[in-house]
DNA sequence: TGGTACATGTAACATGTTACATGATTAG
DNA sequence: CTAATCATGTAACATGTTACATGTACCA
């Protein structure tokens, strides 16, 4: 019915669908974990996207097995709209930072607030460094021919130099706006 | 009547209202400069959150000028809503890269069209660094007293060195995913 | 037998996007 | 006179978020 274009959300779900079917239990777990850090989609997006896409006859139910799990398999026009969207030139980033609010604002913060809100955000942003860095030694360690492919690869690498490059940030700010870099003695 | 908490583009709203009374127009102007590179704002929304803080009675509509412009003042209960806002630690960060979508999913989309939508956003983001650059040394070059503050200088640290980052993913992609990086010779 | 993880889904609402309608003012 | 820019606003719709309701199956 719906010669809508797709809409990145639900074309990335149509993406995971060329694995195989899955339930949207399934798609949600495999997209935090492979698009989470650039594209996040939460739980009630996919079952709306899912019914959405079924009235469309791009994904397809199948029965209903254990837990009621309801796996989805694309169709054909599935994987046409699929490569249609894919064929089209990306839109642009769109960035929300929050912390960067709050920094152009900081004039209106008491410091040691703001200090201590920068402080917990660096953590955070470390964690994450960390965690894609773990992800790329296992995505090395893997036997040719297994583990992620050289796609998959470049997007965590460009997670790991955004985490570094926000870390460096962090780290090079004024005295001024945060006195004392968090995990740093002297 | 609403004492609901700000959501984060009202709120900068108020925050560019502490310099003086601006109109809708102004305030996207002053937006999409200053706060632009981490924080869209539309001129439909910049109207829509006008009309409900003045409901809510966070800011005031003057007197109609030339054109029908109609500049807002912050109010009182404005800058104590403002302040409340700016006090709370601010949320995570939204990263929505339609360009990395068309990177995971690379392996679906013909390879010289991927190279071409790659090197297309690589040019963009060239731009953006160019533009950044460019106000970091207008600021610099400012008279001690005048130009952004601290604060601002931050957020543009921030832009710079995010640009430099991305710039530097895309001269290091593997040859496979994008072959010939924009703008070089050999 | 009780808690945790699995699993689906809806409802209500907030926010963001796109397109359009209308008109004033200015510069050439 | 006319095109560009300034300026406000609405309408319709798409997307995203939060909270909740319901129930299953596994495991200790």
């Amino acid at each position: 019915m719906t010669a809508r274009p797709l809409n990145a959300t639900a074309a990335s779900l149509l993406g995971f669908l060329h694995l195989g079917p899955m339930t949207g239990w399934d798609l949600v777990a495999i997209a935090e974990r492979q698009i989470g850090a650039f594209w996040s989609i939460t739980q009630s997006q996919v079952y709306r996207e899912l019914a959405a896409m079924a009235a469309a006859g791009l994904v397809e139910p199948g029965e209903r097995g254990a837990r009621d799990r309801r796996p989805f398999s694309i169709t054909e026009a599935g994987r046409e709209s699929f490569a249609a969207w894919a064929a089209q030139p990306p839109g642009d980033e769109l960035i929300r930072m929050p912390m960067l609010l709050s920094v152009v604002f900081g004039a209106h913060t008491p410091p040691h607030l703001l200090a201590a809100h920068l402080a917990s955000h660096r953590d955070r942003h470390a964690a994450k460094l960390a965690e894609y860095e773990d992800d790329l030694a296992l995505a090395e360690g893997a036997p040719p021919g297994y583990g992620p492919d050289a796609y998959i690869r470049a997007c965590l690498d460009f997670g790991i130099r955004y985490e570094r490059a926000v870390l460096d940030w962090f780290d090079n700010l004024p005295a001024e706006i945060l006195p004392d870099p968090a995990g740093a003695a002297g």
